[in-house]
DNA sequence: TTGTACGCGTTATCAA
DNA sequence: TTGATAACGCGTACAA
């Protein structure tokens, strides 16, 4: 073999004095070609080191049978078991998968799916960047009659869309119900952008909690941040001006546990003094002392199901494909943040 | 726009009646067109809703500006450092970005090598699975004249090939001397899987280190495992046969961590009975108590630095491209872990 | 500056 | 069961 010269069907066809279409027919095992000559051009494909071009196979079937992923970070570790669930089923199912990060990004956001469009993905699954308020890239996707499903951020232009999601009203609500439950009356709540309709939802749980046990909301108890590392230590800083706060539930485990670890700094006592609830159940959370209370969330269970229905969707393009969308129930996990000792 | 219909560099050109070459050098901002027409084109074509078909250039042009990654898992940090690392240099210099898990199995990374191979990226980096240790599938890309670049783990049956790794060797010999000088004599080793060669160097770096110290070496001190967190566990519980060990060089911060967790519940007191060194400098290890001590390995530059070579590489595919190996020195961060109280 | 003509590697269609 | 031919969408050498 030359390096370099990559082998074609063409090639495998002059060796053998049979035609590139027979060939090709023996290469996708098709039936229509007799055994003894599908197994002779096999023998010299190898022989040759042919290797397939699927950019010219795409080409040709217009197909790619490869699903596009867009995720804000796949270091997250809810992100990371999402893919994991992807991956699984894709794979099942004879499908590659593209991961692609828009590090909350709209502007990456965008490029990724001008070039997995371009490169001709056959759907696509998004869980939008914290940015993303605009929404062309994606219709303009969908237009051309691509599937999308939404994961964990569905969003409130395409109702209509598939999506898969949890309840985080529900979860939202139980969390901060352990708290009051637990007899803290001073809950302070670390909340994310407001464009993002899961962290509107979950503070809307939080504060349907408190009007029902008849505790007053408290505006400046409402800290509202992007979570960051840096966010829940600026957000625990200001808190410590309100020594009536005895409880925190935060929107994710990021901002909990730098928080928590800042007020352990200053001598506060967790969860003596102050309770924490998180959210995500990020590996962190076990090992951090006090342990974190914390949702968590299926992801490994919402990757499989956003890939079914996406598959789904491909393999029914031409039809009147129904959109279905799912909303999963997160599990709260009680650890001893939340345990009055 | 019709749905499902895509443009395509034709639709343009009947549509101005400009043959498609014209349009297509346009597209592509070649100044072999002039101003007023391209601009018109350009105009069209987002009015049509024009997108590019990558897999057609990709045929014509032989190239797919696209870069392959095979990690064993993306969810670890070190690989999540690398991948920002990668993805940064790859889109400052116009190359996509393909992550590729193998999960550790040279199965699956077998697969994924032939599905990259096929979709014609223009090199990859790899870092082999624990699994690996045919490597027919590297050695038949790399006789293609395929640029390849080892990640963290370079393969001992390329010496020739580029790569970007760290020495293991100094890195664990001083992590070993540190605990020597702490005044530990008796220190244990959870070592990995010895095909992988930097375990099997990270092993070599804590005897030389016993051995410039005078203190013997003692084979049932060594720990072989595949460092997951199970293994962690079931090495610390074989480790309280013996009670004169002080100490643990651990050869990752996973297996330190779980054994942390198990030595702690068992009423072991870390790190005055047991002192523990990690390496990976995982985020865990900075909130576990004690803090772990261990081994920060430069990820994020690493990645850097094997996009840069392995893009050089693909620009001068055709000369006699010199291989380029680098090896970085990692840090010892030190925590409580390993420190006297 | 623009147009003509062809080929990248594969597969679908039709005919033999 | 196999072969001939065209086409997928794009880029480029060459001609005009």
């Amino acid at each position: 073999m030359i390096k370099g010269n990559k082998i074609t069907i063409h090639d495998i066809s002059k060796a053998l004095n049979i035609d590139s279409s027979t060939v090709s027919r023996a290469l996708n095992n098709s039936p229509r070609v007799s055994l003894k000559t599908r197994e002779k051009i096999q023998k010299k494909a190898t022989e040759l080191g042919y290797q397939r071009n699927s950019l010219a196979s795409n080409l040709r079937t217009n197909r790619t049978n490869t699903i596009g992923v867009i995720i804000p970070r796949i270091s997250r570790h809810f992100f990371a078991t999402v893919i994991a669930g992807i991956e699984e089923t894709a794979y099942e199912e004879g499908y590659n998968v593209v991961i692609c990060q828009s590090l909350e990004s709209l502007d990456r956001e965008e490029k990724i799916m001008n070039s997995l469009a371009s490169n001709r993905v056959d759907g696509i699954l998004i869980s939008t960047s914290m940015e993303t308020s605009k929404f062309e890239h994606i219709k303009s996707y969908m237009d051309n009659n691509n599937p999308v499903v939404f994961i964990d951020r569905p969003s409130d232009a395409f109702p209509n869309c598939s999506s898969i999601s949890i309840d985080n009203f529900k979860a939202s609500y139980d969390a901060t119900k352990l708290l009051i439950e637990k007899g803290r009356k001073n809950i302070a709540h670390f909340s994310g952008p407001q464009n993002i309709g899961l962290y509107k939802t979950r503070k809307e749980g939080y504060i349907k909690a408190l009007q029902e046990h008849n505790i007053p909301v408290i505006e400046r108890y409402i800290f509202e941040s992007n979570l960051s590392e840096e966010d829940g230590i600026a957000c625990a800083k200001k808190l410590l001006n309100h020594p009536d706060i005895d409880a925190i539930y935060s929107a994710n485990d990021t901002a909990a546990i730098s928080a928590i670890q800042y007020l352990k700094s200053q001598g506060v006592d967790i969860p003596n003094n102050i309770a924490v609830i998180g959210f995500n159940n990020d590996p962190i959370s076990e090992v951090i002392e006090p342990s974190l209370t914390t949702i968590n969330q299926p992801g490994f269970e919402m990757g499989k199901l956003s890939t079914e229905i996406l598959i789904q969707q491909i393999r029914n393009k031409s039809e009147n494909t129904k959109n279905e969308s799912k909303v999963l129930v997160p599990e709260l996990i009680i650890r001893k943040s939340s345990e009055n000792s």
